[in-house]
Formats: structure tokens, sequence, C-alpha cells
DNA sequence: TCTGGGGTCCTAGGACCC
DNA sequence: TCTGGGGTCCTAGGACCC
């Protein structure tokens, strides 16, 4: 059996925590630039408000103080979320964290009559020692403990755990979940099933397992086996990403190129630092920007350009160079650009990198890691040791002087009620 | 005026090789 | 005159997730 422990309307959850005064209020979180709502509480959701609403729509319920909305703080998040997984990496063998406000946890060697008792624990444990709420899901396959969770989510008289544990139980559960709520089952999926009369789970698992294979492709497949109660998304993810990405949407639209390149410059050094700590090294730096495709009376541009290394690297300097030269062979002057980033991929781990080829400089290598082991430390230390701040002490001339944030929108952002106070913006 | 960011996996089709 | 077939690898794009 696994249990999916999943934090309830976690953003919000977590500012409410150092809001009690917003418990039972209308609560939004808006994504990066204050762009759209990811994230509401059941107030919100109960007034209509969709997932992804871009919040100028309704800002005006804000500014009348109906909602109450706050921009994304990831430090507070992240440090929220660090907290909860602690409480259940304690209780359980072996647990598998799946997003930030979602773990998996494997309950091989626990007593199957004592789960209940133990989730209803960490249900209330984590509600009291880190002030956020979660639901737990307990089933036999991942995709069944996710509907599970919904369930659990849903319905005030499970408190908050829905043990799926019996064949009725799983029938029931899947004749009252909606298509489209299946893990796996996305925007496009779900009108094409219900076109074919699939509305919901115990429909699709109705169908004969022929029919999916000839009329789908694999993913939903063994969707269609998690749903039956075989267990086939099992394995663990790699620990280490395959692609690192670091991209933001400015609060105006840029032309400058010295500009851009500046932005261009921080989030390379950004991806850079994102390898360095997870020891691992790319070959692949792609550079990408955006006009803005909501302007419909505007030049439109998308452009990308990928710089191959010929040894993997991690160190600022290598990256954001790849990084500008690859800027110079898209950037193209008289587009107004909306959003850039910086995409490093070909990642493996820097101890393996493969030094012995022709050309390549041992020296200059060994000096650009020390280096960047030396600007590491200083900006730790100068961010009070945790340094997940945007604002570096020391950075590369081609970087921009300032706050890593500066030209995002940013209104209502809490405060850092967790974390130094250098970290107003996290960057994951 | 104002519309996020960061990932994964799968598949089809082209390039290339023998 | 007659111009194959099969395998692998890579990439772009699409679908999904939170």
């Amino acid at each position: 059996m696994y249990a999916l422990v999943d934090c309830n309307n976690f953003f919000v959850s977590c500012e409410r925590v150092f809001r009690p005064d917003l418990e039972g209020k209308a609560v939004v979180v808006l994504s990066n630039n204050d762009g759209c709502i990811v994230s509401r509480s059941n107030e919100s959701k109960d007034m209509g408000i969709k997932m992804g609403t871009p919040f100028f729509k309704v800002k005006h319920l804000a500014d009348a103080g109906h909602l109450h909305a706050f921009s994304s703080n990831y430090a507070l998040y992240g440090d929220l979320s660090d907290r909860v997984m602690s409480i259940l990496a304690d209780a359980v063998p072996r647990i598998e964290i799946y997003s930030i406000d979602e773990a998996y946890l494997h309950l091989e060697g626990i007593d199957p009559g004592k789960v209940p008792q133990l989730c209803r624990e960490l249900v209330d444990k984590v509600r009291k020692w880190v002030g956020v709420p979660v639901s737990i899901g307990v089933a036999p396959t991942k995709t069944l403990a996710k509907i599970a969770s919904h369930f659990a989510k849903k319905y005030k008289g499970y408190k908050g755990v829905c043990m799926m544990d019996t064949e009725a139980k799983r029938l029931k559960a899947l004749e009252l979940t909606p298509i489209g709520d299946v893990w796996g089952v996305g925007r496009r999926l779900a009108p094409k099933m219900q076109q074919m009369s699939v509305m919901t789970a115990l429909d699709f698992v109705n169908r004969p397992k022929d029919w999916v294979e000839r009329t789908f492709s694999l993913p939903v497949v063994r969707t269609w086996e998690e749903l039956q109660g075989h267990a086939c998304v099992e394995e663990e993810r790699e620990e280490r990403r395959k692609t690192i990405c670091t991209s933001r949407s400015f609060a105006d639209m840029i032309e400058d190129e010295n500009e851009l390149m500046l932005r261009v410059s921080d989030f390379a050094a950004l991806c850079a630092k994102k390898l360095r700590e997870e020891g691992s090294a790319a070959c692949d730096v792609t550079t990408f920007m955006y006009t803005n495709r909501f302007r419909e009376d505007l030049q439109q541009y998308f452009p990308s350009a990928t710089i191959r290394l010929d040894v993997a690297a991690n160190s600022a300097q290598e990256i954001v160079g790849a990084a500008l030269r690859a800027f110079r062979t898209i950037y193209r002057p008289g587009f107004r650009y909306k959003k850039a980033g910086v995409i490093v991929s070909n990642i493996v781990p820097s101890g393996a990198v493969q030094g012995a080829i022709f050309g390549f400089d041992e020296e200059l290598r060994s000096r650009q890691d020390r280096l960047s082991e030396v600007m590491d430390k200083v900006n730790r230390a100068a961010a009070g040791g945790t340094d997940s701040s945007g604002k570096s002490l020391i950075r590369l001339a081609a970087q921009r002087p300032g706050h890593f944030a500066d030209g995002i929108r940013r209104d209502f952002c809490s405060r850092l009620y967790t974390t130094s106070l250098d970290d107003i913006i996290e960057v994951r």
C-alpha cells in the first residue's frame, strides 16, 4: 500500500500559518510577477476563482477587500515543506518526495492494521508542529492513492485520512471520480475520453485493455492498470535532474539588447549555481526569449539557440559565456521581449566530467572550480548562511547589479517569517 | 495596464549507418 | 533498364504533472 500525503492548498496554508486572522477567509497566492493564481483557499474556490486565472481579472475583488492576495514567497514555502517532509520521513521506512507539497509514504513493514492510526497521527502532528493541514490517501497503487487523498480532502467525515483498502471502496471511488480528475488524464485526453462515453474512472476501467492499448499511448495504459489496482508507476525517479531551467517574465517588456543580456546572464549564473548544488555539470546551454504572446498587435518572435560545450561545465563563467553566445545568435532588435530564460541539459555528475580531450585546459578548469567554490562560500556567508537569496555579494561583471528579482512584480509579498531577511526571493 | 515556472516521459520522424 | 531494408540514435513537439 501507498500513502499519499498532500498538503491542502499548500501556499495559502503557508501564508495562513503566520496570518491566522485569514483562517476562513478567501485567500489566493499568485505566480511570479503577480501574474496568475496558483493556490486558492477553499473560500476562494467557492467564489468560483479558477486555478491559473490571471490576477488582473479578480483584482477588483482584492481591492474591495473580499479577497486576500499574496505574491509567491518560495523561501517560506520551501522551508515549511522541509519541515513537513522531515516529520513524515521520521514516521515510515521510506518516503518519496513527489513535489513541494506531496509525498508518497511506502508502508512495507508496517502492520496494515496500524496504518489508519499512523496516518491520523501524522495529520495531527503536521498540523500541530508546522501549522499546515494535510490529507492522506491510502491505496494499493499511486494513482488510486491520489484519488483516495482527494476524498480525504473533500469529505470532512474522513478527518483527513481516506483508506481505499477493499474492492468495494475502490469501485465506489472510481464511480465517483470524473475521468478528468484522474492522475494522468489531462486537458487534452479528458474531452477525448468523454466523447467515447468514458465519463468516470469506473467507465474507463470497465473498458477492455486491448481497446485502451489500441486507442491511447503507453502512459494511458499504465494509468488504466493502476486504476485496476496493479501498481506500475513504481520506480523512484532519478536523483539527478535531466534539465535545469531558470526563466522569468518581466514586469515590463524589454527591447534593449544590453538589458536583456544582463537578465540572461543572471538566469545562466543561477543555472550554474543549481548545477553546483547538486554536484552536476551540463554539456548543453540553451537561451530562449519570448515576445508577449498576448499582444496580438505586436510582432511575435520565440527564438532559442543551444551551445554545446566540449566538456561539461558548472562554473558561472562558462555557463554565462555559453548562454551569451547563444543569445547573440538569436537576439533581434525591434522586438519587445516579455520573457527569457536559460536551460542547461545533457547533465552529468561533475565528478565524472571527462577531461581527457584534446585542447581541454585542465589548469583553467581547476581555477574556475576553485573560484566558483569561493564565490559560493562568500555569497552563502553574506546571505546569513542560507544563500537562497537572489542577491549575490560577488557576481560576474556580466550580471546585473542589484537584486535578481528587480524588474519582476511582487506587490503583495509576505514577510520572511522563517528564513533570513535576504531570502526575499527564493529561486529553486 | 495586467496572463508563471519548472519538470517528466513518450512518440514520430529524420539522419545516419551497414 | 534496374535504385532495399533494417537498425539505431537524436530531436522536436506534445502530453502530462505540480
